[in-house]
DNA sequence: TTGGCGATTGGCT
DNA sequence: GCCAATCGCCAAT
């Protein structure tokens, strides 16, 4: 659809209507990212399910002005501070006024690098988005892109990759004190841009 | 009103 | 491997 950047956005009818679903969909696909600095892309490798009713999901407490983006239509983007110190990006994944979501946890830099790298102010390729807090960091991700629409072209959405889905592997989800057990992480198996030690994407 | 804690990261031991 | 940074949310005061 969009010439400029050669890829196509992603209809909000192709995503799976249902979180677990979605979280391993949307491994393979590409997340845009457009500023005046230009174009920035990343392939999706890793992703973690927060489905309705888990206590580990930012919604389990019911919709509040900071978490409200979980709670429209699937496809829209969830953008919150972790720790004081990073942003992360989720994508809601329910019916409108349903609270879940899908949190992205890395991905495999395409286009931009040198503002990546700007932005993070690491060269290493590896490291420039592999974690959620670091590809928020290197693609300019915080609290003004909360509630984007993701599935039009904009400052941020999501796009098809020609390369299709990749393996994927299954594991519990990283850096949890509840719920800890839920077998919810998806990742691009053996993929040197997923997060977290090697024995995870295994 | 206050204190504890979290879907993390980077620097130091 | 350990820990501080740093801020918003929530439960308890």
């Amino acid at each position: 659809m969009l010439a400029a950047t050669g890829y196509e956005v992603i209809t909000r009818s192709e995503l799976p209507a249902d979180t677990v679903e979605l979280a391993r969909h949307l491994i393979g696909k590409v997340v845009v990212r457009v500023t005046s600095q230009g174009v920035l892309s990343g392939r999706v490798v890793e992703t973690e399910a927060y489905p309705v009713g888990d206590a580990a999901g930012h919604a389990y407490r019911g919709e509040t002005p900071g978490n409200r983006a979980l709670f429209l239509c699937r496809g829209h983007a969830y953008v919150y501070l972790a720790y004081g110190v990073s942003y992360m990006l989720n994508v809601s994944s329910e019916a409108a006024g349903v609270g879940a979501g899908v949190l992205i946890r890395a991905l495999e830099p395409l286009e931009g690098i040198e503002t990546m790298q700007r932005n993070r102010r690491v060269r290493n390729l590896r490291d420039l988005a592999r974690g959620p807090g670091r590809l928020a960091a290197a693609f300019g991700i915080d609290r003004r892109l909360d509630g984007t629409d993701l599935c039009r072209t904009g400052p941020l959405w999501i796009a098809r990759d020609s390369r299709g889905a990749p393996e994927l592997g299954t594991s519990t989800r990283i850096g949890l004190s509840r719920e800890t057990c839920r077998q919810l992480r998806f990742y691009a198996r053996g993929d040197r841009f997923v997060s977290g030690p090697n024995a995870l994407n295994r």
